[in-house]
DNA sequence: CGGGAAAACGACCGATCGTTCTTTTGCATT
DNA sequence: AATGCAAAAGAACGATCGGTCGTTTTCCCG
């Protein structure tokens, strides 16, 4: 039993880092297998199919996505150092050197886009509660007095995560290296206009 | 003559609008053909290989890209009513009900981000080009005097990316039936910030 | 109408895909 | 040391992948 978790974690672990780069269907059980030092069917024995692998691959990236860039955000207090340590957390989520490959939620929202099935189905209610988690963040600064009374939560959180694509985007495909600079800019702005008017 | 390259217009259409679905990788030459009610190998005797076909059929989504969002926006009058109408030209594109996959560069440019060769090389170009143009819509509205002079129209660009990006997340992963609109006020608030004190 | 080129076909290649099955390995407990 | 069970290996499955080749059909032009 315990040999068999540590594995299984192992595997989803490497899947996490290749799925990045490969995207889910681009990433090979063989190539994961080779990259593992295992056989197929060795790592087969631990999965009931590829899909299963997806989802509790994603579900990994859930938890790590929570450890790294969610948990640390909500211990800073409530107002806009949340909100602050939320766009940077998440900002070097994107360009973790440890994970090459970029965001695999990102990758996978592009992948899936029109698709069926249970693993867009993860994929969806992911995102849907990143930007639910953004909002409440912008709901407690508006609730502190940071952020103006008649702010749109929604829409803060729909620009948030515009900001985040585009620097994905710009980092990642353009190589820009101004990606980050741009980036701070955009959200200053976007902080600014939420901010109580003085 | 005449019939190949009619033929071959009807392929790179086809491949255009199946790999805005299925990826540049997704889409299979098998899937191509009997889409086409073609055989495989007849089709393959217009390519030399699949990443050409793949090169060839960007550039016809370059093309029409360029006939759908660019050139209309550009018979608008410089300065903002050129800009608004590059708005809506590319949101109408993201969502134009002939193309049921949704932006093919988007779809690229995640598949492509992590790898190399000349397909990611022009998905590039493409992209950078795109900004380009944007900077320069907003130069001439500095110029026009519907923008403030000390706009960052290279900023603006980024930013105006950033709406299209979120909004075809929003749209065609989380089906948010209001992404039209947070896209609408996204732009409203990324041009009234550009626009001259007053 | 005939002939030659262009276009499409069908069969097939080796490689790889996800998956299944049987067998062997290795560790832990009596 | 023998037993038992989980973990991994190995071989093979049918399907599909991109790609090749020789042949046949279709088209166009004189």
């Amino acid at each position: 039993m315990t040999k068999g978790t540590e594995t299984r974690d192992r595997i989803l672990d490497t899947a996490f880092r290749l799925a990045a780069r490969e995207g889910l269907d681009g990433l090979s059980l063989a190539a994961l297998a080779g990259e593992l030092g295992l056989s197929k069917s060795g790592l087969f024995a631990h999965f009931d199919s590829k899909e299963e692998l997806q989802l509790e691959m994603l579900r990994v990236a859930s938890e790590r996505f929570v450890d790294k860039v969610m948990r640390p955000a909500f211990k800073q207090p409530r107002g806009l150092p949340r909100v602050k340590a939320l766009f940077e957390n998440w900002r070097r989520w994107a360009t973790d050197p440890s994970l090459p490959g970029g965001c695999v939620f990102v990758a996978a929202s592009a992948e899936l886009d029109d698709r069926d099935g249970p693993v867009r189905a993860y994929v969806v209610s992911q995102q849907r509660g990143l930007l639910q988690t953004i909002a409440r963040a912008a709901a407690l600064s508006v609730e502190v007095g940071h952020f103006r009374r008649d702010l749109d939560v929604e829409q803060f959180a729909f620009e948030f995560l515009a900001i985040y694509l585009a620097f994905h985007h710009s980092q990642r495909l353009l190589r820009d290296p101004r990606a980050e600079q741009r980036a701070r800019r955009a959200y200053a702005r976007l902080v600014d206009d939420a901010a109580v008017r003085h």
